[in-house]
DNA sequence: TTCAATGTTTAGAC
DNA sequence: GGTCTAAACATTGA
């Protein structure tokens, strides 16, 4: 699913492509996950986009009138842009992002006078789009109840410390999902975090010293990064029949890797259920207990 | 038919 | 009463 590399690559990409435009025209299929509260579509037509931006794995686009489109693609979601000249694309791979649009998928299309459109497509619909005004408040209450924590790429490694410190008792990776503590980490990047730090996901945090807190933040930055940069090429390829590739994912060295050899040390990964999501990890890089264990892994 | 996938929320347990 | 967890939610392909 998207995560923060992903949302960061198609927000920079979208920037280029949208900002400035105007806003023709609005249209959806999908009426559940698409809320105008009390706007409607003529509120938008007319407007320019000023700004793409995104807190966390949310992405927002503010528009000259004061109002600002929130969008979330959680599971499945993608974005595309396109018009005569260039497409741009972003999120989950499926359908893949070359794939012509609009589609089977797409919910939202956005029209702009220079005919260019942007698709919200979403193939599971666990993705949302919402119309809010651009206040800080009403798009706090757009994106949910949940308080964003700090950008794990705009954070310091003190910062890091002193913050996890103060959850001795929760679980690692339990933690670094958990938005309100750092936001835009999911099941993809805790397991990749984990896999380089060389920790094992069910670790308390109490039981991690501070190089390993650090070998952790070191590893979340080094993956997103390596996301970002990967990302980046691949969505900002623009695209005329011949599609991206969309390097999603081919870097990962853990995740969805059940049963493939550890880059590390050859041991098959292992998935394992654990507060109610699978973690991929090392069985041998990756051990619950810092003393040896007693038993000889195979 | 059941399961798995996700971030977020809610109900329930302690 | 607060904190933590397990389950629910929305949806669809395999």
């Amino acid at each position: 699913m998207p995560e923060l590399p992903e949302v960061t690559v198609i927000v920079n990409s979208l920037n280029k492509a949208i900002r400035g435009l105007v806003l023709e025209s609005v249209e959806y299929d999908w009426k559940p996950k698409f809320y105008w509260g009390k706007f409607s579509i003529k509120d938008l037509k007319g407007s320019k986009v000023k700004d793409v931006r995104r807190q966390g794995k949310v992405i927002i686009i503010d528009l000259s009138n004061g109002m600002s489109i929130v969008i979330h693609l959680k599971l499945t979601g993608q974005l595309i842009y396109q018009d005569k000249k260039i497409r741009v694309s972003g999120g989950h791979p499926i359908p893949p992002l070359n794939k012509p649009v609009p589609n089977s998928t797409t919910r939202v299309t956005f029209a702009f006078t220079n005919e260019g459109h942007l698709y919200f497509n979403d193939m599971r619909k666990f993705g949302w789009v919402k119309i809010t005004k651009s206040d800080e408040a009403s798009i706090k209450e757009a994106i949910g109840k949940v308080e964003l924590g700090p950008d794990p790429m705009e954070m310091t490694e003190t910062e890091f410390l002193d913050r996890i410190k103060k959850k001795p008792q929760q679980r690692i990776k339990k933690l670094l999902m958990d938005q309100s503590f750092v936001a835009g980490i999911g099941n993809i990047y805790s397991d990749e975090a984990l896999w380089r730090a060389k920790i094992h996901p069910k670790r308390s945090i109490a039981s991690l010293s501070d190089s390993e807190i650090k070998a952790i933040f070191k590893g979340i930055q080094d993956s997103f990064k390596l996301a970002i940069e990967k990302g980046g090429s691949s969505a900002n390829s623009f695209v005329d029949g011949r599609g991206e590739k969309g390097l999603y994912l081919t870097f990962a060295k853990a995740y969805h890797m059940t049963g493939k050899p550890c880059a590390r040390c050859g041991t098959k990964i292992v998935r394992q259920k654990m507060d109610g999501r699978s973690a991929h990890f090392c069985p041998k890089c990756q051990v619950l207990t810092k003393e040896k264990p007693a038993l000889k892994l195979i």
